[in-house]
DNA sequence: TTTCTGATAATGTGATCACAAAATGAGATT
DNA sequence: AATCTCATTTTGTGATCACATTATCAGAAA
């Protein structure tokens, strides 16, 4: 069991051992730095984490609990394997998910929401023009939560995120080997949509980015980078 | 902080307390043994559940996680309140998903599995003629799993429970005042569509059987309802 | 009466330990 | 060479403890 490098992250004052190691294995599987498959332990997390097994183990719980980690039978604990057609059940889910998320949100965004959300979107850009595949993919993300959490009343975000959870490691090993990952997107029909509070137009513009960008993937071009990654 | 009595669970052999647990805990959830707001405590939980403080305490990392309890910025754990919009969320969010998918489902239902699910609806009447709305609830969740699990690769279904979790205090509250609860569903038009492989039937029976069920309480019953368990 | 202060109690957090369960590797047997 | 057995190692689980943080309560002051 070899834990990858996890990237760092900012651990404010008085922020818990537990809620630190639950952030950074959460944003580690989140852009990729595990591969479908991995197995990972308690004790050797700790160890990367510099802290006691506890507050990884309750960390772990969670992880497994939003479908980034599983525990299996013989109660190892591994970053969940994916076939093509689960990765298709995957962006199906997104689709439908966050087009009823954007929805819900268009009633309650304001025009300096919106204008927050342009500079998101110009700010991927920058990423990808840098080649930082993962900061755009954070950044991405941020586009999309912004706007979903414009609801004040929404619940869906966990589930969402959970989603983006399961992507990450397949998203890792196409980061690795496909240089345009976030090129096709559809923000900016989603962006006109938003100000002009066409629900309708919203949410199809949701569902083309994602079927367009990573659901671009079909189940060949997924089984090859399985492949890649074995 | 009192524990209300647990609906008790039978435990295999070899189950760990850790399952045991969070199986307990989840089911007393799902079936509105705890108000909205309630807190609940570590050591008073592995009282009631004759255990150390530890397998409660990484239970209660999973509730959280799936969101079933909520961690305060105080530390305490509480039971979610829920309001009137939140409730509409979570009724719209269940239809969008299991709507969803029930479609992704069809293709995969054999007849044989549709014969269990009829045998399921039957006995939702029976609990129903018992008097036992607990009973009920379960059965129903048991009739719309069986369904969107005949899908081999469905990745959908612990965002569906963690809906149905979230619901569980505000239907506890409502099989103390209603006493008609699952009476009206849209069951036999599910059936006859998925006999028919008739995707869209199917999303619009289950759409309508949530709508018509526990989606028909409008935004006063649901603060009626909460001002009773006031 | 209301507000403030300090002591005490309650509750979550992290560390450590022992034990249970599963994996691994070496040697013996087929 | 393949399979079995057994000892050792690895890894997860549960218990317990001490400590940190937050809540509560009683008494004093305004």
């Amino acid at each position: 069991m070899k834990t990858p490098p996890l990237p760092l992250l900012d651990r404010p004052e008085g922020m818990t051992t537990h809620d630190y190691a639950f952030a950074r294995l959460r944003q580690a599987i989140m852009v990729g730095s595990f591969r479908p498959g991995t197995s990972v332990t308690i004790r050797g997390l700790a160890e990367a984490l510099e802290s006691s097994p506890t507050p990884v183990r309750e960390a772990l719980r969670q992880l497994t609990s939003i479908g980034a980690l599983q525990f299996l039978e013989n109660r190892r604990i591994v970053v969940p394997r994916i076939t093509p057609a689960r990765f298709e059940e995957l962006i199906a889910l997104r689709i439908a998910l966050e087009s009823h998320a954007a929805r819900r949100a268009v009633a309650h965004l304001s025009e300096r929401q919106i204008e927050r959300i342009v500079a998101i979107d110009d700010s991927i850009e920058d990423e990808i023009r840098r080649g930082d595949q993962a900061a755009a993919l954070i950044a991405n993300q941020a586009f999309h939560r912004t706007i979903y959490t414009a609801n004040p009343d929404q619940i869906v975000m966990p589930l969402i995120e959970s989603v983006w959870l399961q992507l990450g490691p397949i998203l890792g090993i196409a980061m690795e080997h496909v240089t345009e990952l976030y090129v096709v997107d559809r923000h900016r029909e989603a962006i006109e949509a938003l100000r002009r509070r066409d629900e309708d137009a919203v949410a199809d513009a949701i569902a083309a980015d994602i079927r367009e960008g990573i659901g671009g993937f079909d189940q060949q071009a997924v089984a090859r980078l399985l492949k890649l990654a074995a």
